[in-house]
DNA sequence: ACATTTTTTGAAAGCCCTTCCCTTATAGCG
DNA sequence: CGCTATAAGGGAAGGGCTTTCAAAAAATGT
């Protein structure tokens, strides 16, 4: 039978209630009587039971992350921002893994109505305002990562303008032929299980041609579901049209990867004939010597705990938004274009 | 103030135990009362408080994983499968990350002291025999994935026979100036934060060799921390030697990378001139087109849970072990040897 | 219809803490 | 030294559930 708080009391001869204090470093406990009770805690390796400890305080103690964490290297990065900041905190971290649209629904609805967790963030998945409707209605103190709603606190970037960043870049080196390859852009309302920054980023593409007086042309927006392959297939329709890119902007690094094998494939040698530019900077990036626009995704894992730290300290705080900086990193697949 | 079971014990006009019964599914109770019972939590949008819960049963209806789950592609497939199976369990999954030693040291103490979860996985860190006493000591189950100890049940592939596997196919090709290339082969007792794999994975290789009577030379087998820089630099150097290799086994596909690479930059053809063979058949092994042992990632994630599951059910249950298959996939990066 | 089982139900005890209220011990001061 | 102000500690209440136990209700048998 486990060792409780009444066998420690009785072992140091005081109350449970001074027991409890100790425990909870309260300052109305005597230095002797202290040292008594922690004297009685060594010796009976004592613990506090946590299941009792949540209910009195009437707090669960853990933090849910619902995230489509395996799908790509840049979710898994910033769940390791997350872990690594809630292991700092008293908190334990539950994750909730969404890869179809059932689980999906299963754990917005079921997560914030069980009160299994005091708070929750979101990666990536936009909520719906019925979502967050429920969120606030239930007193579920909510960050989102790489997504937004304008009733709850998160952390972005401003893909708008990384989207020009990275064209603008193209643009400065001489590049006027600039595709964008990325996956398919679809109005996050319509799709709560699509990605939204890829919209961003082509409307941030689309600015920059506009400011230079490109003429965009359809073709050279590309897309298809977000994987290596589909972005290799993209690459390859793209650099086999009659006029085709001298530039492609990947909406992801991992696309650009796929963008670059292409070009590999079809003998055209990266940056002296075609220019790739990624987006995340994500630990291959740097590897394969790629430029892309960085985003700081540990980071967004560590504000976003932050955030959500400071809401359950502050129940009735109001939504806010971390805003992080993208940084153009120039490395080896980009170049001004041949003539 | 939250709806309690004694909200709906009230509405229904029943005592609480009735109510109880009727979420924990109790043969006794009248179909007429339970319905009563029923509608009555329908009405009030009662759910019960899951803390409550825990503390009247005992239990905390949490599995904990312990894992370097960022660092390589391999433990996030584990971690998803993992996620996937206690999903459908009444348990919630609690990560916790190790990137340091001392975050090991620290979960390796705190998680079964702390009696924070009911169970425990282990991915990919042996676990000291003064750990696994505290696991028993504690009552905690506990299985490990692809790491072992006697007196835990594992998920385990045999690490010596994929070796020999992998060896064994390049030798059947032609081959026999074959390399490994691997991370530092620790003795997993003194090294507690290393993998083991990479260790069997020789020995499967130089049994391989011996039964081949194709002598091993040490210059051949390169070996540094895991990445794919590093593996990329050690493949430059087997490539350099005077008498280079025809093949490179990789003790991963991410180190089967680097050397794919490697030959890349100094213009040597893969197959033709270098067979390289890889180990995991992570997702881009099959986009690569790399040849690789297969070993079973996601399933060893959901038998790992499904054992855990059952020594929970049957706390006396001794120690099992689950040997999964692994198999060769042949792709495009092996070939006979040119003369 | 009555006695006897069996089923169903209500209520209390228990799970292990925290916290509040009140008593007791200590200290400070005149 | 005695009195008040303050610090320290004991113990009960409370948190929301499960489960046991005993009582009430229903079912069965005669």
């Amino acid at each position: 039978m486990p060792i409780t708080i009444y066998d420690v009391a009785k072992k140091a001869g005081v109350g449970i209630g001074t027991v409890s204090r100790v425990l909870n470093d309260s300052p109305k406990v005597r230095i002797t009587t202290r040292n008594r009770v922690m004297a009685a805690i060594q010796e009976l390796h004592y613990h506090p039971n946590p299941m009792a400890q949540r209910m009195a305080y009437g707090k669960t103690l853990a933090i849910g992350v619902i995230t489509r964490f395996f799908t790509r290297p840049s979710f898994v990065e910033r769940l390791r921002g997350i872990e690594a900041s809630v292991a700092e905190s008293e908190y334990d971290l539950i994750v909730y893994n969404v890869e179809t649209l059932a689980k999906r629904e299963r754990y917005f609805r079921t997560v914030p109505m069980s009160h299994r967790v005091d708070g929750l963030i979101i990666i990536c998945l936009p909520p719906t305002d019925a979502d967050v409707e429920r969120f606030i209605e239930e007193k579920l103190p909510t960050v989102l990562v790489d997504t937004y709603h304008p009733n709850l606190s998160r952390v972005v970037v401003d893909d708008v303008s990384g989207g020009r960043m990275a064209t603008q870049y193209l643009i400065s080196l001489g590049h006027r032929k600039i595709a964008y390859l990325s996956d398919p852009l679809n109005d996050p309302l319509a799709s709560p299980f699509r990605f939204t920054s890829s919209l961003y980023r082509y409307q941030g593409y689309r600015q920059a041609l506009e400011e230079a007086e490109i003429p965009f042309v359809p073709r050279y927006h590309q897309a298809a579901e977000h994987s290596l392959y589909q972005a290799k297939v993209l690459a390859h329709r793209l650099l086999s049209l009659p006029d085709p890119p001298t530039a492609i902007f990947a909406a992801s690094d991992t696309q650009a990867m796929g963008a670059l094998e292409a070009a590999r494939e079809k003998g055209i040698r990266v940056p002296e004939e075609l220019s790739v530019i990624g987006f995340d900077d994500i630990e291959i990036a740097a590897y394969l010597r790629l430029t892309t626009i960085r985003q700081p995704l540990y980071e967004s894992g560590l504000r976003s705990v932050e955030i959500l730290l400071s809401h359950l300290d502050r129940p009735q705080e109001q939504p806010r938004q971390v805003n992080l900086a993208l940084e153009l990193v120039i490395r080896d697949t980009t170049a001004p274009p041949r003539h």
